[in-house]
DNA sequence: ATGGCCCAATCATCCTACAACTTTTAAAAG
DNA sequence: CTTTTAAAAGTTGTAGGATGATTGGGCCAT
């Protein structure tokens, strides 16, 4: 059986490591990487064909070059800056429905899933924005919210899934911020956490899509009234 | 209020008038785009800037280079590439799942939003799998069903949704392939595609979730049969 | 300490040259 | 005239050097 020779580009070779470092964790995320010069002489290219990998990185939002000062590593995979950058083009409701509909498979999926550990995270979340909400810090207990949310994709157990979310999270951020700071005087329903743990904690899928549903349902309406104004 | 002083490099300039370019369809997809030689004219850049801009285009997996012929585009936009390569790597399991998410969100929005132009795409794609089951044409059939699954996902009317949705049906395709061939003598239960329209036709979108779980909840089992294998 | 200046490190851009590959053209062979 | 072969032209890939622009740190005078 012959083989077609593999024929990658010097270019794609070098970008194919980079990542891999990068993947890897041996070049760590905010770390800088070795100046070009040095760099040119450990993958043995010229200037051209590293700075042609670099840029490609760049682009993909894996790296960020500064001119006079270095390259630093920003992300550690390029879905998530694609997904990042795709999100913020989107409408927000529209984020907010697939933030439903990976949310609640989620869910349902954490109810079969969910490891003691994965319990443990979600209480640890839960008590945080207790903290926060006695402590009226309002950016806190946002940043607890969001973290009870990821835990509970975090338990469902697929990566793929996890990978899809997370970026969402991030563009929500700020959307979150308006609603509970203009709304209303804030305050913390503590029910719709403990609710949806218990859901998970005994493997009822059903009970944990429909808990997750309903707080999204009021996140959606919020979203719907804000874009009316 | 201040604003950072937005410095973009040539290259980036380069590359999103490129993007820019290939998005309005000024450049289509599959055609030859002009040689550097003469894009360094028209940008009025020299060849490594307009080469970086190009190769970081190249990496997203919009633009494709082949050596001594020329440069054609590829795709229309980045994440689709990028979703692809992910999708690829994550098992099927995972993937089943995270269509499952997308599809039954699709599938209540489709409820509320479906437009008349949205019910006939359903009914087309319906009597196109039927036609492809009487003749025994197995392949004709995945496609036909498949446009019936996007059609649903279309008809949600969600840009980021269908966005994600796209990459994961091609990976599945060879898959279901698998499945009809070597599983049973494929026979059509048309009552799985009616019954969905019927659900999104009459805007009962519990419904319409429940035949998309339903479905693919065989489809799970099938793919989790076959990693026993 | 503070501010200004210089200097070294680093990336950005440009240029020229040649190699490798593909397509087209034209000549040669049948 | 058709087919084969070879040359030529066109295009991307890689190399190396030169200069400009920006950053960060160190030095010095105030």
């Amino acid at each position: 059986m012959i083989q077609k020779i593999n024929r990658m580009s010097l270019v794609e070779q070098v970008a194919a490591q980079i990542e891999e470092l990068i993947q890897s964790e041996q070049w760590t995320v905010g770390a800088k990487i070795p100046p070009e010069t040095e760099l040119m002489e450990q993958f043995a290219v010229s200037r051209n064909t590293l700075r042609e990998a670099i840029r490609a990185l760049v682009h993909a939002g894996l790296l960020e070059t500064k001119q006079g000062s270095g390259t630093i590593v920003r992300s550690k995979n390029t879905l998530d800056a694609a997904l990042k950058k795709y999100v913020k083009k989107a409408t927000m409701l529209e984020t907010v429905d697939v933030r439903i509909a990976l949310e609640k498979q989620a869910a349902e999926l954490a109810a079969h899933h969910r490891t003691d550990q994965d319990l443990a995270q979600l209480e640890a979340s839960i008590k945080a924005c207790q903290q926060a909400a006695e402590q009226d810090d309002v950016d806190q207990f946002i940043a607890s919210d969001i973290n009870f949310h990821k835990a509970v994709v975090h338990a469902g157990n697929n990566q793929l899934l996890i990978q899809l979310y997370e970026p969402l999270t991030e563009v929500l951020y700020a959307f979150i911020q308006d609603i509970i700071t203009l709304d209303k005087p804030f305050q913390y329903e503590e029910g719709l956490h403990t609710d949806l743990l218990d859901a998970i904690r005994t493997q009822d899928a059903e009970a944990a899509a429909h808990y997750i549903e309903s707080y999204l349902k009021i996140v959606k309406e919020n979203v719907m009234t804000m874009m009316e104004e």
